[in-house]
DNA sequence: TTTTTATGTCAGTCATGTTGACTTAATTCG
DNA sequence: CGAATTAAGTCAACATGACTGACATAAAAA
């Protein structure tokens, strides 16, 4: 109650929270993508195609240039994953009937199959937190992780199960 | 309320929900690393030197083998960047009293400097969206947050401003 | 018809991780 | 005491995944 550190230096448990919250989500980051690294190994792929792999399985039909976006690196650097994955038949790109000039990306079987057993190691931690915590602090969960990621991208996560807004091209194929 | 698809089938609910926590694990991430890798660049260093430099400024002392069990990568990885910041002033090496063969590591001046500056940046994320979402939300968040980071290392969050355990050798310098 | 856009490619570089082999100094164990 | 273990460091070779910059092609938009 009348603790020094936060009756005195209120700051003081201030700035422990944030570091702790920092250091939660370094470790939690770090834990997180430890499990699907070792699948990928046996594919001899990495992190890069495990993102690759996630987005296009969960946005079907997604353009090039917005798994860019995304992803949030350069077209270099994502075409020598893609152009593997496409190659050695984990992903497939269709010219737009719309717009020729874009790719839509989609997994093969092969793809959905990788994917599955990537997104269930990381859906199965989630699950594991959630059920811990329970409903209200999941909620809390949410809201905070929102405040965190930047304005841009947070109108991704509006609805629960719904009608899965954003990242789709508007017009698309 | 009777929303066919949750009530039909609990388990898509279930699946995009994960879905969401995965995306804003990956998000959160993405965003909360990226301004700390600007400042980096103006030293020609890299996401590895920020975690060297946040970890000995959080644990002054810290020992080589603590901090290679934190960031879970080799000697060799970590030999280089420490490396770097010990020859350019950044971080100190202090041979234990106790046990002469651990090198007890700090920040100098410079590094502390540096440190601020870089923690600053993350802490100011932290600290909007904590505020923004409320305590309720932040006590949920990091509820969730424990139940995603491996069991071993759970034991660094105990108490909120207190005494900050774990980490720290047991008989260190 | 010209310009812009979407995508792809080539070439070179850098940061950061890996494995494996070996050294040195200090502590601990039998 | 002497042998074994531990903490740290080093050298070498290699892989991954980022980056910049320059250029090419096809299709759409102005």
């Amino acid at each position: 109650m009348t603790d020094i550190k936060t009756a005195a230096n209120p700051l003081f448990l201030r700035e422990e929270e944030l570091r702790q919250g920092i250091e939660m989500l370094f470790f939690a980051y770090r834990d997180f993508t430890a499990e699907p690294d070792r699948i990928l190994a046996e594919y001899d792929y990495g992190r890069a195609h495990h993102r690759v792999i996630y987005f296009v399985g969960r946005n079907p039909g997604l353009a090039v240039s917005e798994l860019l976006e995304i992803l949030q690196i350069t077209k270099q650097s994502l075409s020598r994953v893609l152009g593997q994955l496409v190659r050695e038949g984990f992903v497939q790109q269709k010219a737009g009937t719309q717009d020729r000039r874009r790719r839509h990306l989609h997994l093969t079987p092969r793809g959905y199959e990788l994917e599955r057993r990537l997104t269930e190691t990381q859906a199965g931690r989630f699950a594991r937190a959630y059920r811990a915590a329970g409903a209200e602090a999941v909620e809390g969960f949410r809201t905070v992780m929102l405040g965190l990621i930047n304005e841009r991208d947070r109108a991704r996560f509006e609805g629960r199960g719904g009608e899965r807004p954003g990242v789709r091209a508007p017009r698309g194929d």
